[in-house]
RNA sequence: GUCCCCAUCGUCUAGUGGCCCAGGACGGCGCCCUCUCACGGCGCAAACAGGGGUUCGACUCCCCUUGGGGACGCCA
């Protein structure tokens, strides 16, 4: 049998860091069986859904490199199919008016809270002759649940669950207005796509008992349920706005790769072995639902960092240098010039191995891009009081007449004038750092001097020489 | 409150009755490398929630307790 999946947000509010991992194991799963992945958008809730939500459901997936099979299936679109089954449903005796008000549901709920029960809806029209229908109220449709007897999930994660059915009440499947409710609308899209598996997030675990009942009731085939467990902030509480549970394009701003965030949300409730650094056509060999846990897992920033760091230092000193320009030209606030990008290119190799974010690694080229005169900062200054200025001064001219300019000239030129005056070699080091980037911590110094060039670096160094 | 799920180092996890006085990774700490900072290398501290069973033998199976999470909408 093939395998059709589909990933199903709902427009209301950005795709956030666990749909973004649900969306991960969907297209995972069906990359590894060769089947097809559908993107669905779930925007039956009129009020609440925007297109702005949805650009960035589109974008985040892009960005994330999870592509889609076909077409986006807008769920609205489909309402009319939904309520065509909730009708024969009606139509079959399996479903009924109801024409409880909002507040005698109210008092229900309350009801069922005082005796400790969880059946909220207590089934008031659920065999009562429709000719005692109070007149100018529009009735919802209420599915008929089995009221005896068990409902079991077969979940390909969770394992076998069983829930009373005592425990189920019967609810609405289509409003008042005419529209379908979620459980409804999901098992018919899901049945009409041919979804094969369904993975989603364990919060629909409880859903999944009464949409169940509805496949069985239409006769349908029940697809294999996989409910992932939820990603939950540092704290163990559920993702809220105050931990991670920020867009995904966040932490695209926050400088992190598409394929770094992939390796990190892999890991996170799946795993094989010890392996850590899965990349992603490794992943799509590997991945299978077996390996999914059980229990939920904290959002662990430092770790994504660390595999980050990682990515970075894998990828290409071009695609670096492309992917960290917008974060730069941010700080600058001015299109680079022809000798900054060189220079950043040059500087690449060194400046990847001290990054762990895109951010960072604006930050490190920062002294390629500083204007001139630069700004000493307070271990810089201390580097330059002294008698470093003197050596400076040697440093200088020696340096004037190194040619060709790379990182190996410029250092056989320096390394021999330490060894005709006796110094270490940190002595001159620290002195044209702090004059070449203002600062105390910098890339190895060659490689700041091969990446700045003659012409700048001698014009930093005089820089420094007058200024003290 | 009711129902469902979960429970190994601080965090992510390996472990499917003996290979485990529990392994890896991140983070922490120390040392080495070294022109600073990193990278890298080496090493250290750090966990089977508690209590009962079952078994010759439990991290692994069962029960209870405790703790955590999720669901209880004419939202999705």
């Amino acid at each position: 049998m093939s395998v059709v999946t589909r990933f199903a947000p709902s427009p209301t509010g950005f795709l956030h860091i666990g749909g973004a991992r649900t969306a991960l194991f969907n297209w995972l799963f069906t990359r590894h069986h060769g089947g097809r992945f559908h993107l669905r958008i779930e925007d039956t809730d009129r009020a609440r859904s925007t297109e702005a939500a949805i650009a960035a459901i589109f974008e985040g997936m892009r960005w994330l490199g999870l592509d889609w099979d076909g077409e986006v299936l807008f769920q609205f679109a489909r309402a009319a199919r939904h309520a065509e089954v909730a009708r024969r449903l009606l139509a079959e005796g399996k479903a009924y008016y109801c024409y409880c008000s909002p507040a005698e549901l109210e008092a229900m709920r309350e009801q069922a809270k005082a005796e400790g029960r969880s059946m909220r809806y207590n089934g008031y029209w659920r065999d009562r002759d429709p000719g005692e229908a109070p007149s100018g109220v529009r009735p919802v449709i209420r599915f008929k649940a089995p009221q005896s007897g068990e409902t079991v999930i077969r979940d390909l994660v969770q394992g076998a669950v069983t829930v009373a059915n005592e425990q189920l009440d019967d609810l609405i499947i289509l409003r008042a207005d005419g529209t379908p409710t979620y459980n409804l609308s999901v098992v018919v899209d899901d049945h009409d796509m041919g979804i094969t598996h369904v993975i989603r997030g364990d919060d629909h675990l409880t859903n999944t008992f009464r949409q169940t009942q509805i496949y069985r009731a239409m006769g349908w085939d029940v697809p294999h349920f996989s409910h992932i467990p939820l990603i939950h902030g540092a704290d163990g509480a559920k993702l809220s706005k105050r931990h991670g549970a920020l867009g995904i394009e966040a932490y695209r701003a926050m400088g992190y790769l598409p394929e770094a965030l992939r390796n990190y949300l892999l890991r996170l409730g799946w795993s094989h072995g010890d392996d850590e650094v899965i990349g992603t056509a490794q992943a799509i060999a590997w991945f299978d639902l077996d390996n999914v846990g059980r229990s939920p897992s904290r959002f662990d920033f430092a770790k994504l960092e660390h595999l980050n760091g990682l990515y970075i230092r894998q990828s290409g000193d071009e695609a670096l240098v492309a992917a960290m320009l917008p974060f730069l030209e941010e700080k600058t606030g001015r299109p680079l010039t022809e000798r900054e990008r060189t220079g950043l290119l040059i500087a690449m190799p060194s400046l990847k191995e001290r990054a762990k974010t895109l951010i960072e690694l604006a930050d490190k080229a920062g002294f390629v891009v500083a204007a001139r005169p630069l700004a000493y900062d307070a271990a810089a200054a201390k580097q330059l009081a002294g008698e470093a200025v003197a050596a400076l001064d040697a440093v200088r001219r020696r340096l004037a007449e190194v040619a060709p300019w790379n990182a190996a000239t410029t250092e056989a030129a320096v390394r021999a004038f330490a060894e005709a005056s006796g110094l270490k070699l940190g002595k001159l080091a620290q002195p044209l750092r702090a004059a070449l980037t203002g600062q105390a911590v910098s890339p190895p110094i060659f490689d700041v001097l091969a990446a700045l060039g003659r012409e700048e670096t001698l014009a930093r160094l005089d820089d420094a020489l007058t200024r003290s």
